[in-house]
RNA sequence: GGGCGAAUAGCUCAGCGGAAGAGCGUCGCCCUUACAAGGCGGUGGCCGCAGGUUCGAAUCCUGCUUCGCCCA
């Protein structure tokens, strides 16, 4: 019979996402309200970065954190998942300017710095809604309304006042230290900015000049055009070799300038000559000796990253590049030169530009970070904040204890001006407002620093100011601290470290109880995701589907290289399949273990799609059959001991397994390990309620002409209609939080209790309920399973077809026997046989199939034909293995020591391993004997 | 150079002191009226190597080998 809700073979969710969504967004079930009486559970989104959109490792952060905050509100918290974008100063700069340059052939300066901020406002307006559309359609239940830019007005306000505090408490500060600087966007990037690779170079011999002409001292550099700003010679004073020459004076060549030998530990007697030239402007350990020695640091490299006066004129305006070759070639001339030797290079480079970092000393904004950091080591020591998995831990206490001052200051124009102000006296003032006179001299001409803060600097405030910080609003009494913190790992040090340290700054409390990192997405190979390595994987296309054409056409307008497009071509030759949002999520779930990788294909996702299917089907026959189903009467019955009892077995067992799962997702969530709750749901689902439950049900659901006439039928139908929806109802509860839409489509569907709320997302998570659990009926069951799964063993390997139903018989004894004898309907049902209790009127001297299935039970299948020596080689292989066995508990149990210390129960157990394993070789080798009269 | 990790089925990974597991793949047989995005069954492991602790080690300890990642 048809009915109304008859459904698509094929779960289609093009058709069924966009709907739940609207509804979803439309009823406000999103959004959180502080005012709330109920217990707050909270979750920052890592805000992404507006450079980009949506790719596959928000998609696995994201998913997780969804998964946790739909899971903490279906359990009834005041759950708040925060969402916001991130401004991402260096990289729109990045971005822009090279944008700028293609199109314009402009640099920003010549473009100037208001034209160039409405450029980058624009861009934001276009990139920051796309991603937001993109967080939707995944399903992601932020709460929109609160939705936050780390460059708002509200953020803006945060910002200035978390400067002026700190500046006022003497830990903001501005000082002349060595920086990174990028010269290709003129900016100082921080410490953690910064890439060291090693590249190809040379290691050149220098002659220095003694200034008493007696000779000269060599020394070895990767950088000779630094030598220009050289301002001593450092030796070791433990190196015998140069003991004679501490403070004597060398001409330096080139320059004619004359600088002192100075004895440091610094220099490494093993490396090159042991003697070092010092360029205290150039170079961070330069810099160093230069401070223990009093040297002077002359500057000749500029912003551009050109040579500068006081540079030899020649000099002035190459490159770094073109000013090395000069300076060898003219030391060559000279006779200055030694040696020359192939040499790995450690170059710094901008993680986000690439260019090659130069070192110099700069005046900039410093974060004191010492004070900071001793309060977030000890938050994290003293358990206030843990990190999962664990081991992450020492790498944060690492990077807390060996801290250094946090360079905030950047020479761009995207980002939260600094609030300072210079006046021409001298005067620095930091103020929340634009100030009108300066304060020491009166005057009304103050100029505002022209620089920006770094974005980590609004990044570290954001778990409060995103919550009204610095007023005391009701959102931030809620939901700060925040319960978790999900985010990678590659940002423990530019992010989490740095909003522990500002969180316990300004709300003197932790900003979040656990730090969840999650895995690396990576493709199937391991290597990481790159857009020029062509093996990126865009979660909306795996949600959507892509054609190979779409894919291309994408890899040319962000002018991929050929390597990227020869990848694409091969990784995804069809193109995508449509996989649904629930899919990819609740693949990411399910992959998603301790390790560190995700390896994730298309084909996995593909699996997990099958599942959805699977699922879908399920419920799909669940509607076919649930007609005359009154939900309000089977749940009266399950709340009567009298009714309970009316349950058959199949019903107690399934209604106990789901209990083992709601406890087993429970369990998983509560400890992060996300794959072990999908994995849990994804085996109730299909090798037990599909595999068994449902066919078990299937004889008793059969509409009959005649069921009105039999109401024992009738009864029995309807509760097994009851199980099935309320094993289904359930099942959509416990998967919600990983694939909301397919759950909520079907709980829809279903038939249930008039008091429901009206969407699954606002529905009670399955607790598991104790009653229900029922040691008996799995016992039972696992038998009916295993003797099911002998007689298709059997079947197969007789190359009998699984649909063709044939004559088994079961030798069995004791109680086993009067078990099986309750459901031989459930096993014939199963395994499709027809089935007979003991072996009366079964000519045993006939070919015969036979299998163990443990020391009381065997199943003996009569055979018009058998292959006696493969059914014999079959039987041996099985008593070999036996044997083994036998041998490995005999060795054990003969063992002294094992009997006088081992707990008793491990031996009991081992005892009756062996007793059970001795009976099974019995019965085997029974049949074995059996076999050979046969012929 | 310093630190952190990983080596288990063909692949990806669980298990982390008391019977070697899953998913995918692979190989047979099946269009059995929820699902071929499916059903049924099978195959497949010196748990990296060498020592040690223990009655008992994939699991704890030490060393080695090989691969990652982070920091200098």
């Amino acid at each position: 019979m048809t009915t109304s809700t008859a459904l698509p073979k094929q779960y289609d969710p093009s058709e069924v996402e966009p709907r739940w969504l609207r509804f979803w967004l439309e009823n406000g079930f999103f959004h959180a309200d502080e005012t709330s009486p109920t217990v707050p559970y909270s979750i920052t989104l890592p805000p992404p970065n507006v450079t980009g959109s949506l790719h596959i490792g928000h998609a696995l952060g994201s998913t997780m954190q969804d998964i946790l905050i739909r899971w903490k509100r279906m359990q009834g918290f005041n759950a708040m998942w925060m969402p916001g974008i991130d401004h991402a100063s260096i990289a729109v700069h990045v971005l822009l300017e090279k944008d700028l340059k293609r199109r314009e052939n402009k640099t920003r300066f010549e473009l100037g710095r208001e034209e160039f901020l409405r450029k980058a406002w624009a861009w934001k307006e276009k990139s920051g809604n796309r991603i937001s559309e993109q967080e939707k359609l995944m399903g992601f239940s932020l709460d929109w309304p609160r939705e936050r830019f780390t460059m708002d007005e509200a953020s803006n306000k945060a910002v200035l006042e978390a400067f002026v505090r700190l500046y006022e408490e003497g830990l903001i500060f501005r000082a002349k230290r060595m920086i990174n600087w990028d010269p290709s966007s003129e900016t100082v990037v921080s410490d953690l900015e910064v890439d060291t690779v090693e590249e190809k170079g040379h290691l050149w011999e220098i002659k220095y000049p003694f200034v008493d002409g007696s000779g000269a001292i060599v020394v070895a550099t990767t950088r000779p055009e630094t030598m220009l700003g050289d301002t001593a010679v450092a030796v070791n004073p433990a190196d015998a070799r140069y003991s004679g020459v501490h403070g004597k004076h060398v001409t330096l060549p080139l320059t004619g300038r004359t600088i002192p030998i100075v004895a440091d530990p610094w220099p490494d007697p093993e490396f090159g000559s042991g003697a070092v030239k010092v360029t205290p402007a150039h170079d961070p350990n330069d810099y160093e000796i230069g401070q223990r020695h009093g040297l002077e640091a002359i500057q000749v490299i500029d912003a551009k990253g050109r040579i500068c006066a006081p540079a030899p004129e020649k000099y002035i305006g190459m490159t770094v590049e073109q000013a090395r070759k000069a300076v060898v070639a003219d030391l060559e001339a000279g006779g200055f030169l030694g040696e020359v030797k192939d040499y790995k290079v450690p170059r710094g480079r901008s993680q986000r530009s690439g260019a090659v970092i130069e070192p110099m000393l700069m005046d900039q904004w410093w974060v004191k970070a010492g004070p900071l950091a001793e309060k977030a080591a000890a938050a994290v020591e003293t358990g206030k904040t843990k990190f999962v998995p664990e081991l992450w831990t020492k790498t944060y206490m690492h990077w807390m204890t060996n801290i250094r001052d946090w360079c905030i200051s950047r020479q761009l124009w995207w980002g939260h001006r600094i609030p300072a102000w210079y006046c021409a006296c001298g005067t620095t003032i930091v103020s929340r407002d634009v100030p009108k006179e300066c304060g020491t001299c009166g005057k009304a001409e103050l100029k505002q620093d022209e620089d920006v803060l770094d974005t980590w600097f609004s990044s570290a405030l954001w778990p409060f100011s995103t919550l009204g910080w610095p007023e005391k609003t009701r959102a931030l009494s809620t939901f700060y601290p925040n319960n978790v913190l999900v985010t990678g790992p590659d940002i423990i040090f530019f992010w989490v470290a740095r909003m522990m340290m500002m969180g316990l700054h300004f709300m003197g409390k932790v900003p979040f109880k656990t730090v969840y990192l999650t895995s690396i997405v990576t493709d199937e190979n391991g290597d990481k995701m790159s857009k020029m390595k062509g093996n990126v994987i865009d979660p909306l296309d795996v949600v959507y589907g892509a054609t190979l054409d779409a894919l291309l056409a994408r890899a040319d307008a962000e002018n991929a290289p050929e390597a990227a497009v020869k990848t694409i071509k091969k990784n995804f030759g069809k193109g995508i399949p449509a996989m649904g949002a629930d899919a990819l999520r609740f693949a990411l779930a399910a992959l998603n273990t301790s390790g560190r990788y995700i390896r994730l294909s298309i084909d996995r996702v593909e699996g997990y799609r099958n599942f959805i299917n699977k699922l879908w089907n399920a419920s799909r026959f669940a509607l076919m059959n649930l007609d005359g189903y009154d939900p309000e009467r089977f749940e009266a019955q399950l709340s009567t001991s009298a009714g309970r009892q009316a349950l058959g077995m199949p019903e107690r067992w399934i209604l106990s397994r789901l209990q083992a799962v709601a406890a087993e997702v429970d369990t998983a969530l509560e400890a992060f390990r996300f794959s072990d709750a999908a994995n849990a749901i994804y085996h109730f689902v299909w090798h037990e309620l599909c595999d068994w439950y449902i066919e078990l049900a299937k004889p008793h659901l059969h509409q009959t002409e005649d069921l009105h006439q039999d109401p024992a039928r009738a009864a029995r139908r309807h509760v097994v209609q009851g199980v099935l929806a309320t094993a289904l109802e359930t099942t959509m509860r416990l998967l919600h939080p990983f694939a909301p839409y397919v759950t909520e489509e079907i709980w829809q569907k279903l038939p249930k209790p008039p008091q429901l709320p009206g969407s699954l997302m606002i529905t009670v998570f399955p607790r598991k309920d104790a009653s229900f659990v029922d040691a008996a009926s799995e016992a039972e069951m696992k038998l009916v399973q295993d003797v099911a799964v002998g007689c298709r063993m059997l079947k197969a390997t007789y190359g009998i077809e699984p649909a063709k139903t044939v004559p088994v018989a079961i030798r069995a004894t004791g109680d086993r026997r009067d078990m099986l004898a309750r459901f031989v309907d459930a096993i014939e049902r199963t395994a499709r046989v027809k089935l007979q209790l003991g072996t009366d009127g079964v000519d045993l001297s006939r070919p015969a199939g036979k299998e163990v299935i443990n020391s009381e039970v065997e199943i003996v299948m009569p055979l018009g034909q058998i292959d006696a020596v493969a059914e014999q080689a079959r039987i041996k292989k099985d008593i070999g293995k036996a044997d083994k066995e036998i041998a490995g508990l005999e060795k054990k149990l003969g063992n002294a020591d094992f009997l006088a210390r081992a707990p008793e129960d491990v031996v009991a157990e081992q005892r009756a391993r062996l007793e059970e394993e001795k009976a099974r070789k019995h019965r085997l080798e029974d049949a074995l004997a059996t076999l050979g009269t046969i012929q």
